[in-house]
DNA sequence: CTTTTTTGTTCTCGTTACGCGTACTTTTTA
DNA sequence: TAAAAAGTACGCGTAACGAGAACAAAAAAG
């Protein structure tokens, strides 16, 4: 595993190594170490990574290839309907339209049933 | 920073130190020493763990409070992936993390009986 | 209740590899 | 063309990693 994607955040933003690595607070042979492979960040490192790249841990490791999320309604949530307009992946598939009403159908019991037994519990 | 998540991580699911350290290909007490903060898990390390706890190294490192994420994709589509920033709800009461895990984990079990089924049926 | 097994905690020891300084080459700027 | 900045490579001291073992606590079996 190798944290091809450094150098290339860092060539984005038009940094020099001596600049990331006084930000990172970090000598710049430990910096360039981290680009060419010859040393692994700790976590604290790669965390500091992430946020002055302004990106995931998970997208420096190449975990995602998805470095930003975005959002989806005006309050900042989805709402999950049997007649939604986008399309829902898992695992990069996308959801059927069956797959969406049989979730939609197991939560809707789920919740009926975890009522049903906070109600007995109150009486 | 300490990794507290971890051991919530693995009483939820209900596995022993025993079991998850095997999971990992590493000793109980590796593994032990990063959920009581005596050590800290390698980048490998804390990558198999996102992926046999099935969420985020941001989750793990707790720069993310969500475990899942929606994220638009090239097409227009969204994925649901282990590292988040948004809500998705149902009749307008937004899924819990759990509710979240549940269906990503039926979609999978119900796309691998499917695979087998027509595996079966080519031979 | 007693025994056995499983689970979790903590320590020591050997060794890895981290992080820095430094020296060097290459590229950019003036 | 000289000087400064940027990038590359290596050796050294040491922090800390990972495994194993030993032990305590809890759970399961008898």
């Amino acid at each position: 595993m190798n944290l091809n994607r450094l150098m290339a955040l860092r060539k984005e933003k038009g940094w020099s190594l001596q600049y990331v690595s006084d930000q990172l607070g970090m000598a710049k042979s430990t910096y360039a170490g981290y680009e060419s492979g010859y040393r692994r960040p700790s976590l604290e490192a790669i965390k500091s990574m992430a946020e002055l790249f302004d990106t995931s841990v998970d997208y420096i490791l190449g975990r995602t290839d998805t470095p930003f999320a975005v959002l989806g309604q005006s309050d900042g949530s989805l709402e999950l309907t049997p007649f939604l307009e986008t399309a829902l992946s898992v695992d990069g598939i996308v959801l059927s339209q069956e797959e969406l009403q049989h979730f939609i159908a197991f939560i809707r019991a789920k919740r009926e049933i975890e009522q049903t037994v906070s109600q007995a519990k109150n009486e």
